[in-house]
DNA sequence: CCTGTTATTTTACACGCGCAAATTTTCAAT
DNA sequence: ATTGAAAATTTGCGCGTGTAAAATAACAGG
């Protein structure tokens, strides 16, 4: 920037200022600037910018698991959001480690990030480390909560979304079991909750199914686990409502392999019903009948609550949560 | 640092040394930094570090579509590939646009990285572009390969897989079409002409059936383009080999849909195969035949390849290009 | 105990920039 | 032409670190 400001006949600073922003010069050294810039090509060192702003453009994009085709989906949403808004995302994996999110938690503070938007890894979270971070760092929790931690929380209602599928699903046929993983997050843990009292409500017993397994390779777990219950007639419903998608689409390739007809047509003997809309529930056989978490609003509310409370400098004062209600998408598999 | 230093006693670059190295310094030295790092939670901002070394730890990780679960899952294997070597990945997308992804290379540079995997997003890339970042930064290029640009390409050998497939789909039955979208990339292009060649190689006339849309939305393009073909009985063949398994997946919720019974079993009336093994072919239904692209092995062997470029400081000689011959997954679909 | 060599630490400078204060320029009004 | 306020630019300093060269400390050998 030294040389180049050299060319030009100004001081480096006047340079730095019109990167800034370049109605803050004069007219004529903007234009002398802009055409050396088209010979020259330079370009600020954004790292460099980074050291010495007060306040960066960076965004930091923590999820636990990108593989994930969910995270994968709302990270892509969120980016591109804060792409266009001028801003510079950086996405993180935790990858299912729980010392890896401390790790990039801890790196992310050296960015400077105007903000981060964090999907903890749940359960297994630090919920110390995390909050000393949330201290530091303007952040808004998505996806997965952690009381009291973070400015702002953005999820979906899973005591609205489950109990209309419980719901949905005896008004229709049998009263469904409910199919889990050990739950890995709080999510896991509100949707069995939330599937037990829906039971009891309208007068059923809670039925629950666990399958063994601990990793996030979900659709394996349930896949195996279905193929067992079913060859031995271990399930306690024909109606079977899985904790989230992916397990219901290990389930139905089971289902599928066994040879037992899913859906709720005319010979069809099992429902599989699924949470969250996962971008493949509409390209399964049968496809899946799920509650839609809407994608689109939960990045983007979360987005917008970022941008709020930037601009509010870190402080939204009262924490608030934001759930947003899930939607019964009606497929072919209950 | 300086204060961290001034605490302990010694001068701060020592304590510098100490980060880079910690046996570089006197042990006595290195107990006192030890023993003050207990108390005081020092931790030398990466960001600074990286304007200043030489040599940084920073690895950069490139794919054109990472909410593709292909993509997702070769990056997560590199970026603990990295980490366990002790570098620091840093995974960008270019979602699919071109201009980003020269963004991204052009802050990539900023970061000074040891080295970059890229995949680039292929025939829509800057050629020029790209060809002049890889001569900036030690870069492998993996997935799709742009000609004499990078110091080595990884991929996996269509004119191996494909014709085995062919080969596969015609002795067990007619002959395929070829179900593909407008080629994005050189291997779609790749793979459509082994396909013709092998075709013709057999004494068949090639048929290829192509579905419209640009974006990476794969999925739906196939399944709408499929429910039409199916319903208008447009399908040139009762055995469709799709370009990726990504359009197969969706090809095979279309033909559910449509009643249509797939597979190769008794009963069934069409036969859909894919190619690369997605992270889903096993569980859709009818669980999908495709050709596996050996993920652990692409992904191992591009970072192998980078540390052995990192090594050689950025000259690994001849480029060479290394292949990894698809495996024939026999599942239920074709 | 002295000397020469080597291991370690310190000094001085560099990286690429933002920011506040001081200075200069601009321009309208007298 | 003079004045004065506002706009633009420059000066000087700081950010948090790496690195080469110089200075010091440690150590072995006589």
């Amino acid at each position: 920037m030294e040389e180049f400001a050299a060319i030009i006949g100004v001081s480096r600073p006047t340079v730095s200022k019109f990167f800034q922003d370049p109605t803050s010069v004069r007219k004529s050294t903007r234009e002398k600037i802009e055409a050396a810039l088209e010979q020259y090509d330079y370009q600020p060192n954004i790292f460099a910018v980074n050291q010495n702003r007060r306040m960066t453009k960076n965004i930091g994009i923590v999820v636990p698991y990108l593989a994930d085709p969910f995270f994968a989906e709302i990270a892509r949403r969120i980016e591109l959001r804060c792409i266009a808004e001028g801003l510079r995302p950086t996405l993180f994996s935790a990858h299912g480690d729980q010392e890896l999110e401390i790790d990039i938690l801890n790196n992310l503070k050296l960015l400077k990030p105007a903000g981060v938007l964090l999907a903890p890894l749940g359960r297994r979270s630090e919920r110390k480390e995390i909050a000393r971070f949330c201290q530091d760092v303007p952040t808004i929790l998505f996806d997965s909560n952690i009381e009291d931690i973070g400015a702002a929380f953005v999820g979906s209602d899973n005591f609205q979304s489950v109990p209309m599928m419980v719901d949905y699903l005896c008004r229709t046929g049998e009263a469904p079991c409910f199919f889990e993983m050990a739950p890995i997050n709080p999510n896991a843990n509100k949707r069995r909750t939330a599937y037990s009292r829906a039971m009891q409500q309208l007068g059923h017993e809670p039925m629950i199914v666990r399958a063994d397994g601990e990793d996030w390779d979900f659709e394996k777990v349930a896949y195996d686990a279905a193929k067992k219950l079913i060859e031995t007639d271990g399930l306690p419903s024909a109606t079977v409502l899985c904790s989230n998608d992916r397990l219901a689409i290990g389930f139905l390739a089971a289902a599928g392999e066994c040879g037992v007809r899913v859906g709720h047509g005319p010979g069809c003997t099992l429902r599989v019903a699924g949470h969250d809309d996962h971008p493949h529930a509409r390209f399964t056989y049968p496809s899946l009948t799920t509650i839609a978490q809407d994608y689109e609003s939960i990045s983007n509310r979360s987005v917008d609550k970022l941008f709020e409370l930037i601009e509010q400098n870190g402080d939204l004062g009262e924490r608030t949560e934001v759930l947003f209600e899930g939607r019964l998408i009606m497929r072919s598999s209950a």
